[in-house]
DNA sequence: CTTGACTCTATACCAAGGTGCAGGGTTTAT
DNA sequence: ATAAACCCTGCACCTTGGTATAGAGTCAAG
């Protein structure tokens, strides 16, 4: 049974060492056991976590809003709390999956003008995506 | 006629000045012109563009990602180019939809679950997140 | 029982994406 | 014609999200 020390844990997960010591410093880890010699011991739930991380990061989510995303379950919150910050998240996301649905539109249409007529005036990108303001 | 100075620009489209400049330094807004003051004044584009950046960083592409978004219809381009670039970013903003909605789906099942029977003990977010791995 | 791989803490450094300030010139409203 | 508001360049600084390094202790294999 292999210990799930920081290395272990680090390459499973696949990111480096350190990056597992500075999600713990953000917040976003668990504080995990200890070996006497101070050795870190981490469970399975801690991989899944960091990978947790690194998908969400990828979506643009900042380590804040991950660590409320991871914190949404934690013990202790209140199920009207939960509910609150999930379906904002839920909408927040509902958002971006439009604006990134209609910029994949646009560049599946450049290809495909491209592809017919070799014609790329007007630039569409702009058109279709400057959107309504914040 | 209002003058698009770098402050009208700015303001129109949500960002300071300094970062106006900023976009220029790093090529993402076209070089304009100038008074004999060596003042800028913009076009209503550079509002698009700037717009645009806006709205493609919030979806967590980076500066240089954007330029190359940009830059697709610039003059040029060849158009085999172009397309190839246009689906491979499209590929990408796919995978991109699809990790998103798979987290709303996980967020609104969080919520409902929630609502109905107040009970958040095993963490959704986690399982259905974790993904398979890259 | 030593050697190499691994871990600890702490601190420094890095890149991206800005933001602010200094010192000076320009516009514009009064 | 003068103050307030704005713009110029250049450079220093800030935050986020890491990554690297140093100096010291620990573990595992031969």
């Amino acid at each position: 049974m292999k210990r799930k020390t920081i290395g272990w844990v680090a390459k499973e997960a696949g990111v480096n060492a350190q990056t597992v010591l500075y999600y713990e410093r953000r917040g976003l880890l668990k504080v995990c056991a200890r070996l006497p010699s101070g050795y870190r011991l981490f469970d399975d739930e801690t991989v899944r976590r960091i990978r947790f991380i690194r998908h969400a990061k990828e979506l643009g989510f900042t380590l804040e809003e991950i660590k409320q995303l991871l914190g949404l379950r934690a013990g202790g919150s209140e199920c009207a709390q939960v509910r609150k910050v999930a379906e904002a998240k839920a909408t927040d996301i509902q958002e971006r999956i439009e604006k990134l649905s209609s910029m994949r539109a646009v560049l599946l249409d450049l290809a495909r003008r491209c592809e017919q007529d070799g014609s790329i005036d007007a630039c569409p990108i702009l058109k279709t995506l400057e959107a309504a303001d914040g």
